[in-house]
RNA sequence: GGACAGGUGGCCGAGUGGUUGAAGGCGCACGCCUGGAAAGUGUGUAACGGUGAAAGCCGUUCGAGGGUUCGAAUCCCUCUCUGUCCGCCA
């Protein structure tokens, strides 16, 4: 959410960033805000004004009653009576402008950072070179993972279809004790090594705490929802629990930053995404993650984006598996984001590198939503937090690329040294 | 799901229609006192918005939203959250 004042004072600042996300009206949009804006401070101002003298009025009568002046009390009455009618009407208008305000100003993105490059999609983004990670496994006839999931007996998408329909799946023996294991590693990795505090949170949240994070109102098609009258909403990622645990609170500098992981399912409704990843495990209803989310004061957000994202890809380093690290150009990043680093891991099965992390700086964006502020040490209110958030990592797609990379002509799959201990073997077999 | 009790400032806690943005306490800041500290003592300590060069002035806010009234933290309605008990239950 943008701060209505920012965009009266810099309004060219507004416009450039909208435009550089492809917002094709930014100057009319710009000029919408500023044209209720100044209606609602001259309305303030006549408002306020009547206000103060029914205020003043009010008092008066109080202190002509006190001292028995009943005429003198009448007059002012009628004179206050005068006032009530114009301010219950100002007072309705307010409402309906600050609404208008609030509602137009709840679809807008965030600016993206002065160093995210432009550009309309994914084509746009941009390597960072030394982000890179390892180098593609060189494999014979690479399998797909469901192919060597169904080899192996563990993954089943035919009665998950039966069950659930598509975008559904079935992991049984080592295949489901994998994922278990990855959570567990990653959380562990997180806690133990990046600080990270380790939270259970609700899975089924209110519809505030998806406008605080900034899922909603626009993207509802995206979500899953209970029937009742005040729905829960199924959380797509664990993004929206976590950043939503300070909502409404105002914390002191001295906590900063916040560092939150958790190990959650996830579901998304995947409402456009027809016809693209219809096969395996790579894009589903429900899948697991492990999340990263950090509340940090302003000065710290873009520092603890690059540690946040060292976090993420210690992971995969771990594994040892070969990725890579692009910054999302203007056109392809999320909603609330700044600034945005997605990273890729090689899948040998598709021969491409695929999403397996998204890292996100939203600023103050989403702080503004919550109404999250905090405090300097003096007890001086400092304004609203930063807030980031990043997958560390999908394990859903983590299990994807293990099965592709650690693939063996045999059939089985080898399991990376650091889960041994988590699996208490060595190799996936069939059962 | 039912019953009852509650949601007041950073915290605790008074306050049932009138000069109350809110007593008192704690905490915090600054000063006095002290060799130094504690104790004691004095003063000050909300957010948001409007206006203004600034000082300041004005408005709004006592869980949220409506309403009654000249005037609401105080009365009425709706909602919400918390606590306790009952029911149900992994």
């Amino acid at each position: 959410m943008h701060d209505i004042k920012a965009i009266r004072d810099d309004t060219g600042a507004f416009v450039r960033g909208l435009s550089r996300r492809g917002m094709a009206n930014a100057q009319s949009v710009a000029d919408n805000f500023l044209k209720k804006d100044k209606a609602l401070r001259d309305l303030l101002v006549r408002l306020q004004g009547e206000q103060a003298r029914r205020n003043d009025a009010s008092k008066l009568i109080g202190q002509a009653k006190a001292k028995k002046d009943e005429a003198g009390a009448t007059a002012l009455m009628a004179e206050v009576a005068g006032l009530k009618e114009s301010i219950q009407k100002g007072e309705a208008e307010q409402r309906e402008l600050e609404k208008e305000i609030r509602d137009d100003l709840s679809v807008i993105p965030n600016i993206p950072a002065a160093d995210v490059p432009d550009g309309a999609d994914e084509s746009a983004n941009v390597p960072v070179a030394a982000r890179a990670f390892g180098k593609p496994p060189s494999i014979n006839n690479p399998k797909q993972h469901f192919e060597i999931g169904d080899a192996l007996g563990q993954m089943d998408f035919e009665r998950a279809a039966k069950v659930s329909g598509a975008r559904f799946v079935y992991l049984k023996n080592d295949l489901a004790k994998l994922e278990r294991a990855l959570g567990a590693f990653m959380l562990d990795t997180h806690t133990g090594t990046f600080g990270y505090t380790e939270v259970s949170p609700p899975v089924l949240v209110k519809s505030a705490a998806l406008f605080g994070t900034g899922q909603l109102p626009k993207f509802e098609d995206d979500l899953f929802r209970t029937t009742s009258e005040d729905p829960f909403w199924l959380v797509p990622t664990a993004e929206v629990p976590l950043t939503n645990y300070v909502a409404d609170e105002i914390l002191s500098e001295a906590e900063l930053p916040l560092r939150f992981t958790a190990f959650t399912p996830c579901f998304r409704a995947e409402a456009g995404a027809a016809g693209r990843d219809t096969r395996g495990m790579i894009r589903m209803h429900q899948f697991s993650k492990v999340e990263l989310v950090s509340i940090t004061a302003p000065e710290q957000s873009v520092s603890e984006h690059e540690r946040m994202t060292d976090a993420a890809q210690e992971i995969l380093k771990k594994l040892d598996l070969a990725h890579r690290v692009v910054t999302l150009c203007t056109g392809d990043m999320g909603f609330g984001a700044i600034k945005t680093y997605d990273i890729e891991v090689w899948l040998p099965g598709q021969n491409a590198y695929r999403e397996i992390s998204s890292c996100s700086n939203c600023g103050d964006f989403q702080a503004r939503r919550m109404n999250t502020r905090y405090r300097n040490a003096e007890g001086k209110m400092k304004g609203p937090v930063h807030t980031l958030n990043g997958s560390g990592l999908a394990v859903g797609r983590t299990l994807v690329a293990i099965l592709e990379n650690y693939q063996q002509p045999d059939g089985s799959v080898a399991i990376p040294d650091v889960l041994q201990p988590y699996m208490g073997k060595k190799v996936i077999g069939k059962v």
